[in-house]
RNA sequence: GCGGGAGUAGCUCAGUUGGUAGAGCGUCAGCCUUCCAAGCUGAAUGUCGCCGGUUCGAACCCGGUCUCCCGCUCCA
């Protein structure tokens, strides 16, 4: 465990220290939760993109991409039921350290003496036999009518609390009612705090004109509402999906683990329509089929498994995770859902539009039903991160840190290295850089002994080096040199582009 | 949010009972070098996370605060 940690350290010192991550506002001491992607970082990331985006729009002809923005409509949040399940009110107990919604706390405090009353109805059912009355027995016995006005008036004070928005109140209420934590069977409770998920901003730039509005929680709401849309417009015929990459925000509770929690993240996701009653088919197939594309990668097998969800949220009729070995264990790293026809169902609810799709095969439109695939891309990229970077020891006790990614994934696909500066060795390489950079993005480097600079870009990934030497002005050949074998071969200039291409190409990846 | 640990150069870390800040690696300039780092010369970089207090004097002691890592919880 605690090598673990140490090489998750080492992880993020290296991400920092070889421009992949930087937290982000560093000089004003970070802002909690937030990362920037450094020059190397950005390419790694926009490859993953690269990957994902190929792997489902281009590979499928019935995916199609989509780009929706990341303020919507509020409705949406309502009807989508982010706006009751991402707002709660919550309360710490101090002696237990544990965190309760303070809701809920007085739901069971009810739900105790409703208990109360069922016991007294119980015990006079016994008594009485047939002629036991429930409902004048109700109206009637001290105890009950008793019990009763606590619980009533509980959800009068309960409910005008938070129709007021008074978490004083509801504190005092809780303080009243003597409320102890199921597990200490203490008072000594916190004051109540609103906790919402949703980051808020409002548009409209005079005040009295504006309107509060929600960054969204998740990119799958865009999609949602733009299916008719796209399904019209793209002339798609059901099963179909709608991909999109994009930004999402939550405001965590507590966020951590490097860039495994943000509060500001980016989601790959992907909508598949279906004919209501199929989805168990197309979600175990989208299971198979994602769980395959991880592997593709190459991270290693053993690294990744499925979990199934045992509760479901409230939109789903199955969900699973893949989940990924990370250095602090085995995690989420993509959601699988099905969706059922939940979210279609409430948009049409709450704009009174119909999102219905005309089945030409059956001559019945009806409400698609959803299998949702949906993968955190910084989770992905700290994963790759994680695998890839190795600790190697090499002969004579050397050791190098080498990042074994994927070529395709890489940020620099080559290197150019003239093997010294003098004798028109530095000129020769820059000519080659120049006619190789329109094919790939490359880099050069001239500074140090050429070993060095192998160790540097090892660091980075850069999958192949070229070094340039006396030789190479007299016969045009070069030097490849390769990251993970550290093998060498010979080629000419001419034949370079097709090496490479044959090395780092997405499709090598892709069947 | 609560509990535990931590914050000193780009990275990893020293820093004695409080006396005015160091190493290794890296970076930069130059030299030397004909293929796998750590050869030579020189250089830059720190309000010791931030604010306040105690003290003649604080990296060190005290208080507050910010940030990171671990546990509880939730999710992508």
């Amino acid at each position: 465990m605690s090598t673990n940690q140490e090489n998750f350290k080492k992880i993020i010192s290296h991400a920092k220290e070889y421009g992949f991550i930087f937290q982000s506002s560093e000089i004003y001491d970070g802002l909690s939760a937030v990362y920037d992607y450094a020059q190397n970082g950005v390419e790694l990331k926009n490859n993953i993109k690269k990957y994902w985006w190929a792997s489902m729009v281009q590979m499928n002809d019935n995916i199609v991409g989509l780009d929706s923005s990341i303020l919507m409509h509020p409705t949406t949040w309502k009807a989508s039921g982010h706006v009751d399940a991402f707002n709660d009110p919550l309360i710490d107990n101090k002696d237990s350290k544990l965190r309760y919604r303070a809701d809920v706390l007085i739901e069971d405090y009810i739900a105790k003496i409703e208990s109360k009353i069922n016991k007294e109805i119980n015990k006079a059912k016994k008594r009485y036999g047939d002629a036991f009355d429930e409902y004048e027995f109700r109206k009637t016995n001290v105890r009950v009518l008793d019990n009763q006005k606590k619980i009533d008036d509980t959800i009068s004070v309960m409910k005008k609390c938070f129709d007021d928005d008074d978490l004083v109140s509801l504190k005092k209420l809780i303080d009243d009612l003597g409320i102890v934590d199921p597990v200490s069977g203490s008072k000594n409770w916190t004051d109540i705090k609103q906790f919402n998920l949703m980051f808020s901003t409002s548009i409209g730039a005079s005040s009295e004109s504006s309107s509060e509005i929600f960054l969204r929680p998740e990119t799958a709401q865009g999609i949602f509402v733009n299916f008719l849309n796209v399904q019209k417009s793209s002339r798609k015929k059901i099963p179909f999906g709608i991909a999109q990459i994009g930004k999402a925000f939550r405001n965590e509770i507590i966020a951590r683990q490097f860039i495994f929690r943000m509060r500001e993240f980016e989601q790959m996701e992907m909508q598949f329509f279906v004919k209501p009653g199929t989805q168990s088919k197309w979600y175990e197939s989208w299971k198979d089929n994602r769980m395959k594309w991880h592997k593709a990668l190459g991270l290693g097998d053993e690294n990744y498994r499925f979990h199934d969800h045992d509760k479901l949220a409230h939109y789903a009729d199955a969900a699973c995770d893949i989940e990924f070995n990370f250095p602090f264990g085995f995690k989420e790293l993509e959601g699988i859902h099905s969706r059922t026809d939940f979210d279609l169902t409430k948009h049409e609810e709450y704009s009174g539009k119909k999102l219905r799709y005309f089945d030409p095969e059956i001559n019945e439109s009806y409400v698609p039903y959803v299998v949702e695939t949906s993968i955190g891309l910084d989770r992905m990229f700290l994963a790759v991160l994680a695998s890839s970077l190795k600790e190697e020891e090499l002969k004579d006790n050397n050791t190098r840190i080498v990042l074994k990614i994927p070529g395709f994934l890489a940020p620099y696909k080559l290197a150019i290295l003239p093997l010294v500066k003098k004798d028109g060795l530095s000129e020769y390489a820059k000519k080659i850089y120049d006619e190789l950079k329109v094919h790939f993005n490359i880099t050069y480097d001239e500074k140090d002994a050429v070993g060095r600079r192998y160790r540097r870009q090892d660091a980075i990934g850069t999958p192949v080096c070229l070094t340039v030497d006396h030789d190479s002005i007299k016969d045009d050949s070069v030097t490849l040199r390769f990251r993970d074998s550290m093998d060498q071969i010979r080629v000419k200039v001419s034949d370079v582009k097709i090496e490479i291409d044959s090395r780092i190409n997405i499709s090598n990846w892709l069947a």
